[in-house]
Order: structure tokens, then sequence, then C-alpha cells
DNA sequence: ATTTACATTAAAACAATTCTAAACTGTTGA
DNA sequence: TCAACAGTTTAGAATTGTTTTAATGTAAAT
């Protein structure tokens, strides 16, 4: 099967061109079996360092976003500088370990889904995310 | 009743020494009737504007961070570039208005708690947040 | 092939936060 | 009480993540 005509066409389904550049990040955004959590600075290093492909951070910036805005992405919101993104786009929810800075999914079966009884006059609810912040027992809250 | 000698022992257990500026920051912080979420900036900007207090970023990030170091703040989740606190150290959780970028605070009745049924190897829960982000029913999703 | 609109890039700009080093101040104890 | 010390404040510089810019390059339509 050919992987490039997918990727072409979510990158067309994002409103963008299918050029050198965003066929590799959509390789290494879309290849793996499974899914998994990233930053800029790590997708960009891996296209520069594994994929031999030389890509400026504005590329990867505007091609991630419009993956993000499509759907195709999800951004994890941690209490950080730094924006983490998911391939995992199925309703789920994150541990993140203080120690490493890394994320771990929490599966529906992990977690009660969350049940919300307000709600905000005029506004609806764009998305639920639950956070559990975990780090080794003798370590000090961050 | 004396404030001053309030701040004075949180600052003190908090490993600092009470100062002109961090007691402004303390009166900013625990004197309202009511909790509340800011920013460093608008902390910063409280001082200056309403107490007439010329105050350094690096101070009020001291400050704060010392605070939420002991537990008399607590740091709030956004997806977002920017760090957000609440005054309010209880469990709860929040709403997200995206088209505001406010914080508005989920009361233990607007939300049933949430149980998580996996646990980490070796890792201790620190928190658990919940972040509903919510926009006007026209909005797309941020 | 030519044209056009969109892309890529390095570099500059930007915003939030942290660091630095010099001047200043609360606290301790002689 | 006051000298000495340790912690504090400050402006400004440095750092980090992200966005913008403007020149050059390229995909796609004609």
């Amino acid at each position: 099967m050919n992987n490039i005509s997918i990727y072409t066409e979510k990158l067309r389904e994002s409103g963008l061109r299918p050029t050198r550049q965003r066929l590799k990040i959509c390789e290494v955004l879309f290849s793996p079996e499974k899914t998994f959590h990233f930053t800029i600075n790590d997708l960009t290093k891996i296209i520069e360092d594994k994929l031999s492909e030389k890509i400026s951070l504005a590329t990867v910036y505007n091609t991630i976003h419009a993956f993000k805005k499509k759907g195709y992405l999800k951004e994890i919101s941690i209490n950080s500088d730094k924006s983490y993104f998911d391939t995992n786009i199925t309703e789920h929810h994150h541990f993140f370990d203080e120690d490493t800075n890394e994320l771990i999914d929490c599966s529906n079966e992990d977690i009660d889904s969350v049940n919300i009884k307000k709600n905000i006059t005029g506004k609806k609810i764009k998305s639920v995310e639950v956070l559990i912040k975990v780090a080794s027992d003798n370590q000090n809250q961050k």
C-alpha cells in the first residue's frame, strides 16, 4: 500500500500542499504502529537525525498547527512552558511523570468517564481533559 | 486583626523573609474574600497600579514559586504559553473559556470525583486535574 | 512553459521565564 | 546597638519556546 498517497490526502485535507518536508513529517507521525507523544523539538530532531532531512522550525510549526486544527493531532495541556502533542486522537486522558517529563496514556478502562453537571451559559464544551501528575514517592510536588 | 502578622507567618513558613515587596504580594493574594486566578503579569500589574509599589519580576516569580512549593497557591495547566495560578487551594477543577482566556472554578458539586483504576509502578499521584475547555457555540475548537 | 499562489528558510522578533551580579536589608548575636 | 552575614531586590541580560518576516523556491493550474 502506498503511504505517500495517504499522507498527501491528509495534507490536502488540512489545507496544505504535499511538499517533501511535510511528507517527512507525516512519515514520522503517521507510520508508526503505536501512537506517541512528542514536542516540536522532538519531531524536528527525529526528522533531522533519523530521516536526514534538514527542516526549518517554521515549517514544523505550521504543519503541526494545521494538523491540530484539522484534528489529526491533539495538544496536551501540561504545566510547562512546552507544548506536547499526541498522535492518539481518540478520547483519552494522561499521566504525566514529573521525574522524567513523560506523558503516559490513560486508557478509558483506567478511568471512569467524567460527569460534568454544570454548564456555562452560551458556551459549549470543547474538550474534557484529565491530567494525573505522578512522581516518585520520595519527590516533592513540582 | 493584624493581617501583617499572618502574612509574615506565611512567608516564614515558605522559607522567605517578610520584606516590603513580599508583604504587598500577600496583600493582593490573601486579603480578598474570594479566591481568584491570576498570571504573574496580572499580579505585577495589580501591585504596581493599585498598591503603587514598584516590584521587579524576579521578586514576583521567586515569591510565587515559594508559595506554590509550600502549597499556598496552585498552578493550573492550560494549553497556553502562560502560567495561571489559583489562590483556591482546595481540590477542585476548572472550566477554561477559550473566547476570553478566563478560568472558572468548577466546584465539587459540579463534577463527580474522578476515579482512577490504574497506577504507575513506583510512582505516587501528586495531583488530578480536570480541565474543561468551553467556547461560544459558533467558535472553532482551539 | 509560464504564471500564480503557496512553501521554505534563516534570521529577526517576541513573550514568558530564569539567571546574574551588584546593591540593599532583615536578622542574629556579640 | 550595631556589625556582620545571609538572604533579597533589582535592572538588565540570557534563555527558551514560538511566531513573524521577507526573500527565494516549488507545486499546480493554465
